[in-house]
DNA sequence: AAACCGGGGGT
DNA sequence: ACCCCAGGTTT
């Protein structure tokens, strides 16, 4: 196979001796360079942990503020665990991936129930924890415990691409196989975690995707694309799924000073948290009222658009019409679907995706005039 | 292998 | 408007 002999030939000529040169290379510019970050403060593996969950697919920028409140309201495993997913989610809101909370609060439950409150440090053993893959397992132990794993994720799979010099796709199989092994070759036995950081890092801010800082790069004399000026072809970028532009709309029922929201299921976006009643509009055939009363039960009169508002999520672009409506009978169901009624105090303490949030910080903002206006008691 | 999951920030 | 992000899970 032609990958694979991309394979034996991008791994071959790193000899051990110039490995530790660029070890230490490596080290020294880190030493310089270093900026920050919330686990350097400690080497727990719960801190670890918690700061990798919620980098992934997120900026550090993003995540700080997180992370310091996550770790204010839950600074032990054992608090985590015995955490509601509500008030888990609750934390989380905003954050995106959502899953992502409710796995950390099941691995917190396994780590307090089968591995007594104490992280286990095989790379192995982490990742049989829920949400928890070959990076972050990695990252864990030699971030936390100080010993040797490898590590790649969008930084180093750049960084070890070009160094490399290889055109293998980097999210083939083949190319993960000889990235995973590279990255295995690099920790060394002491210190494996200032290494590992400083190869993000490195990854991060010199070797980036769009204009790469060849000179200013530590690494410069090992880079094999850099030596045939290919730095700005590799890796070659990922195909872009097509956008696709959907229409939504939103209802929020009013009854006696309560909004009514519907939670969202395991199977759906978003779940796990709350919403105003939400469906694409081309599920309405008729009216909106007889849409409420035919999918939810409900009998409500509902007015014109009062506000739209646009976002994406994953592959979409969402268009939502936001509709007021004044309740007049019966209970909301929806197969298993729960519903709760809220007073607007109470919606600050709902877990909703952004665009929820947004409508429901429309509504307190609007004042008393509006909402009368919108909601004709 | 491809789809799915969210939202922010940079350009 | 498009690209990218300290990925993991499911199909």
């Amino acid at each position: 196979m032609a990958a694979q002999r991309a394979e034996e030939d991008a791994l071959a000529g790193w000899s051990a001796r110039e490995l530790a040169t660029l070890r230490r290379r490596l080290r020294a510019w880190y030493r310089e360079a270093a900026r920050p970050l919330p686990w350097r403060e400690s080497h727990d593996a719960y801190r670890v942990w918690i700061s990798e969950i919620m980098l992934q697919q997120t900026t550090v920028a993003a995540v700080i503020p997180y992370y310091e409140r996550f770790l204010t309201r839950f600074p032990t495993v054992a608090a985590l665990a015995a955490a509601s997913e509500s008030d888990v989610l609750q934390l989380w809101e905003g954050l995106g991936y959502y899953s992502r909370a409710r796995n950390l609060r099941r691995a917190a439950q396994v780590v307090v129930e089968q591995h007594a409150g104490e992280f286990p440090q095989a790379v192995e053993e982490l990742q049989a924890l829920p949400g928890i893959g070959r990076y972050t397992a990695g990252a864990i132990v030699s971030f936390a415990f100080n010993r040797p794993a490898p590590i790649v994720e969008a930084n180093t799979l750049r960084l070890y691409c070009r160094l490399l010099g290889t055109r293998v796709d980097p999210r083939s199989a083949v190319g993960q196989r000889l990235l995973w092994e590279f990255a295995g070759r690099l920790p060394p036995a002491s210190e494996p975690s200032e290494i590992n950081q400083a190869l993000m890092e490195l990854g991060a801010t010199v070797c980036t995707p769009r204009e790469p800082g060849c000179q200013r790069c530590p690494l410069l004399s090992h880079c094999r694309a850099a030596a045939t000026g290919l730095q700005h072809e590799i890796p070659p970028p990922a195909r872009r799924p097509e956008l696709t532009r959907v229409v939504e709309r939103a209802v929020v029922v009013r009854r006696r000073g309560q909004v009514l929201l519907m939670q969202h299921g395991v199977d759906e976006r978003w779940a796990g948290l709350w919403n105003f009643l939400r469906f694409p509009a081309e599920e309405v055939t008729g009216s909106l009222s007889e849409h409420l009363q035919q999918r939810f039960g409900v009998r409500a009169t509902v007015g014109d658009p009062f506000h739209t508002l646009t976002h994406g999520v994953t592959r979409y672009h969402i268009t939502l019409h936001c509709h007021a409506a004044q309740w007049q009978s019966g209970e909301p169901h929806e197969g298993t679907r729960p519903f709760q009624w809220v007073s607007l105090d109470q919606l600050a303490g709902v877990p909703l995706p952004q665009s929820g949030r947004k409508l429901a910080r429309l509504l307190v903002a609007e004042g008393t005039t509006t909402q009368r206006r919108l909601f004709a008691e």
